[in-house]
DNA sequence: CTTACGAATATCGTATCGGATATCTGGTGT
DNA sequence: ACACCAGATATCCGATACGATATTCGTAAG
C-alpha cells in the first residue's frame, strides 16, 4: 500500500500495544492526525488560517512536526499553501466538484464492489457486516440523532469494500474521494438516507453470495441514487 | 485542482516569467521537483537511501526545505520513510502491482477520453496533436535511440488527456500512476512500440471528431493492448 | 472615499543543539 | 567458525533562536 489511509480505516484499534512499542508515532503523525479529526468533523472552518506557530502551541510541540503534518494534508487536498501567507483549510467542494467526486466514484466504485465479491476474506466480511449492522440499528433507533455519526459509518463501508477488493492503488484513490465527500456532507446537512442502509445490505449481499456481477450493478445503482438524494437535497433550501 | 500534477504537466514552460516574480515557488518546491526528475529519470537507484543531511549538502539548501520535499514525495509513494532510519526510494512496482496500475487505468482512463472528445479545448487538441506527431517523427527516424524520450511523451500525451476531461479528480488520480508506470517501464526497459503510436493517433482522431463512444474504446483497447505488450515483454528474458 | 506609505506581523529558510534510535563494527565465548 | 553482545557511529526526530522577506493593516494625505 503506498499510503495508509488514516481518515476511515476499518479498525482504528488495529495498532496493537505490542506494535505501539516497536513503532510509536511519531509526533508528526499525531499532529496530523489530530488535525484530521479536526477537519473532518468541521471542527476548523473552511478557509480558516493555520498557523504553524498557533498549531505548534496549541498541541504543545514545537514547529518541526506541525509543519511535517500540514504538509502531508497539503498533499491530501485537506489544506492549501499559499507562499509567505501560510496553511488554511481548504475550501469546500462546490456543487460541481461535489459531481466530479461522484464521476469518479462511478468509474472506480463498481469495480471495487466486484473484486470484493471475489476476494473479501471471511473477516473483511464480517467487518462488512458489522458496520452494516450498527448503521441498520443506529437508524431504526433514531436517524436524525445520529446523522454525522452515520456519515462516519458510510465512510467506513465503502472504505471497507475497497480494502477488500485486493487492489490498494484503488483503496488509495477512493480514500481520498471519501474524505473530501465525507466533509460536504457535513457542512451541508446532507443526512444519510434510510435507504442508504437497505442498499448497503443488497451489497453486502451480493459480495456475500460472491456474485461480482451483482455487487457491481448494485454498487453503482448506490452511487447513482446517492447523488441524485444529494442533488435532490441541495436543490432544497438550505 | 486538489494537486498540481508536477511530473507530466503537459507544458513545463508554462510558468512565465513574469509570474516567476509574483510567485517563485518555494524552495522546498524546487528539492521537490528535482528529486522528482532523478526519481523518474532512474539517476536514484530504487531502494537507495536518502539521507536529509546529504540531500540537503548536494542542493545547497537547509535540512528543512528538504523534508518538506520528502515529505511530499512520500505522499505519492515515490519514497518511504522508516522509522528513526530514514527515506529511501521506494522499491520498484512488482509485476502483481504493475498489473493493478492496469486494471486502474482501464476503469479510468476510457471516461477521461470520452470526457476530452466532449470537452477538450482547441489549444488542448493542438497540444495532443503535436504531442503524438512529435512520438510520430521521433519513431519514424529511430525508434532505440528515443527510448526514454518516447516513454515521457507517452505519458505527457496520456496526462494531456486526463487534463482535457474537465475533471481535476481524474487527472489527479492518473498523474499518479502515470508516475508509478513511467518508473516501471524505463526500468524494465520496456519500450514504446510502434503499435502505440498509431493507437495515440486512432485516440487523437475520435477526440477531434467529438466522438465520446469511439475514444472510449480506443483508448480501451490501447490500454489493454498495452497490458498484454508488457506482458510479453516481462515474459521473455530480461 | 480612495490611495499610498510605513510599521507590525507572519512566514520561509538557516543554523545549531541534544536526545533517541538504528546500523555497523569489533570482540568474546562456545 | 559461528553466534551473540557491547560500544561507536550515523542518522533522524524535535526544539529553539535568528535573519530575510513578504503580507497585512493602520494611518495619513490627496
Amino acid at each position: 500500500m503506498i499510503a495508509k489511509d488514516a481518515v476511515f480505516g476499518t479498525r482504528p484499534e488495529d495498532r496493537s500495544p505490542r506494535d505501539a512499542i516497536l513503532q510509536r508515532p511519531s509526533l508528526g503523525d499525531e499532529v496530523y492526525q489530530r488535525l484530521v479529526d479536526d477537519l473532518i468533523a468541521l471542527r476548523i472552518p473552511a478557509g480558516a488560517r493555520l498557523s504553524v506557530d498557533g498549531l505548534a502551541r496549541r498541541f504543545g510541540v514545537s514547529q518541526t512536526p506541525t509543519r511535517a503534518a500540514l504538509i502531508r494534508l497539503e498533499a491530501e487536498g485537506l489544506v492549501v499553501k499559499k507562499q509567505f501567507t501560510g496553511w488554511s483549510v481548504a475550501p469546500l467542494p462546490s456543487p460541481e466538484q461535489f459531481a466530479k467526486i461522484f464521476e469518479l466514484r462511478c468509474l472506480i466504485e463498481p469495480a471495487s464492489a466486484a473484486g470484493a465479491a471475489r476476494l473479501a476474506s471471511p473477516e473483511a466480511l464480517a467487518e462488512l457486516g458489522s458496520i452494516a449492522e450498527e448503521m441498520r440499528a443506529m437508524a431504526a433507533e433514531d436517524i436524525t440523532g445520529h446523522r454525522a455519526k452515520l456519515v462516519v459509518l458510510d465512510s467506513r463501508f465503502h472504505s471497507a469494500i475497497a480494502a477488500a477488493c485486493g487492489n490498494e492503488l484503488i483503496e488509495d484513490a477512493l480514500g481520498r474521494l471519501f474524505t473530501q465527500m465525507h466533509i460536504f456532507r457535513l457542512r451541508y446537512h446532507s443526512d444519510v438516507a434510510q435507504a442508504v442502509i437497505e442498499e448497503h445490505i443488497d451489497i453486502l449481499a451480493a459480495i456475500g453470495a460472491r456474485d461480482p456481477a451483482r455487487a457491481e450493478t448494485a454498487m453503482r445503482g448506490h452511487i447513482e441514487a446517492g447523488r441524485e438524494r444529494i442533488e435532490a437535497h441541495l436543490d432544497a433550501a438550505d
